[in-house]
DNA sequence: CGGTTTCGTGACGCTTTTGTTACAGCGCCT
DNA sequence: AGGCGCTGTAACAAAAGCGTCACGAAACCG
């Protein structure tokens, strides 16, 4: 998954070099140098993260800062300030004010994305190591949770496990002796067959719809090789 | 509450100078100059948040980080690092090891003081006195109160420390040893079922309507995995 | 087109995991 | 001392998930 960051920023080259930078790294920008925009969007783009400078337009950076504070919607949306003022008094009002982190400028952009990592790290964990994503289904590991397009889906602890071995390795064919290795683990020996059973239930879980619709299967079967997730459905024949 | 902290640094004028200031704000310092018992201390003082400086004896304090994260028992600890590297590229490095915060000596004590209550308002809300809330429960840490819709609740010891490991975690799944060390202490040694019946009061009291009402249950028991609070109660088969 | 192999599917005991209740011990307060 | 609230453990009940089998369908092969 993306993250998206809402840069508030009325320094043209500055926006430049920033959104240069976040964009390399694989992270959505949103721009405005606006305070009174910035407190619109950050509700209506749902960010990830704002980056705040000082001095803009209309509201003051802090401002929106103890705006955004304040707001139930964004009480806890994760805030750096960036920003030229570096007076060891503006550092603790920022911070006090509810940003997360405080960089002064000249910066660094390298450190300002390891900054925002650092961040997001904790207060996003979806973004980072629990979230797997393909086709469609999203699993959050920490959570325990998978949805197909967004309706969450069922599964018991072993389909859990083998969807995210799938998860982890998408496309590719695992035989069943590899699934058993990797899902049910080494030393456990069961008939191979049991694979094919939890596949079925795997699929029934995943490919349940809205109410008794079937949703196209994902998971490929390779005769006499294994199986498969698989962005591209099946061929069908008619 | 008093927030614990640990500091690891090793030349003793800054040890006077941190501890002076952090005591003055209400915090409980606990100090090492030694890498190995850095990890040592982490484990057994059960400290909120870690100082660590980089130049220490036996371990670097980027070794103690990266070792710490790696721990389960110390991987979601809050770590600041204080040193005197300020290169940009031990910042990252830092920062990318698992730091949460990183300043550069010389510093100000008060700013030092900021960041830490920074972190710690978004990692240990509960140390901040204020009121933890999510899906209708709302528990105010220094009061030791807890209302669900407004309607107050009736929580013993333990299971209010159960709530509040929750509510500062909402959604995320934890196994029953996971919460015996959270919510109990990592070194008592209880069965893990004991677990399970204190899920079984806190559900009772909380799911507790008007009159003998039953409230939708909050708490998602994740099967072979552990529990998790949750705002979506789980779905119904009809 | 039969024969053969492989896979899908539903049913069914069995085991594991969790829910629930009861109880005995402990500390604390009056 | 006695009562009271809280705790951890055990024991039983309920539920959920698991692995296997049997049979039919589909794919493959010559």
């Amino acid at each position: 998954m993306r993250a998206k960051i809402l840069l508030v920023e009325d320094d043209a080259s500055l926006i430049e070099l920033v959104t240069y930078n976040l964009e390399k790294e694989g992270f959505d920008v949103v721009r405005t140098g606006d305070g009174e925009e910035a407190l619109t969007l950050a509700e209506e783009e749902k960010p990830d993260l704002v980056i705040l400078d000082w001095m803009i337009a209309n509201l003051s950076g802090i401002e929106v800062c103890r705006r955004l504070r304040r707001a139930p919607a964004t009480a806890n949306l994760p805030i750096v300030m960036l920003t030229a003022r570096g007076d060891e008094a503006d550092r603790i009002r920022g911070l006090e004010t509810g940003a997360d982190d405080y960089m002064t400028k000249p910066f660094s952009p390298r450190e300002l994305v390891a900054r925002i990592r650092a961040v997001l790290r904790r207060l996003r964990p979806a973004l980072q190591g629990g979230a797997l994503e393909f086709a469609g289904i999203a699993m959050d590991t920490t959570a325990h949770r998978v949805t197909r397009d967004g309706r969450t889906v069922q599964l018991g602890p072993t389909e859990f496990r083998l969807l995210r071995h799938f998860l982890e390795h998408p496309g590719r064919v695992f035989s069943r002796e590899q699934l058993l290795d990797a899902v049910w683990g080494r030393d456990v020996y069961v008939e191979q067959r049991t694979v094919d059973v939890h596949i079925r239930r795997l699929r029934k879980a995943v490919n349940a719809g809205p109410n008794g619709e079937e949703l196209p299967d994902l998971i490929r079967t390779v005769r006499s090789a294994g199986y498969s997730l698989d962005a591209v459905p099946a061929m069908q024949a008619a």
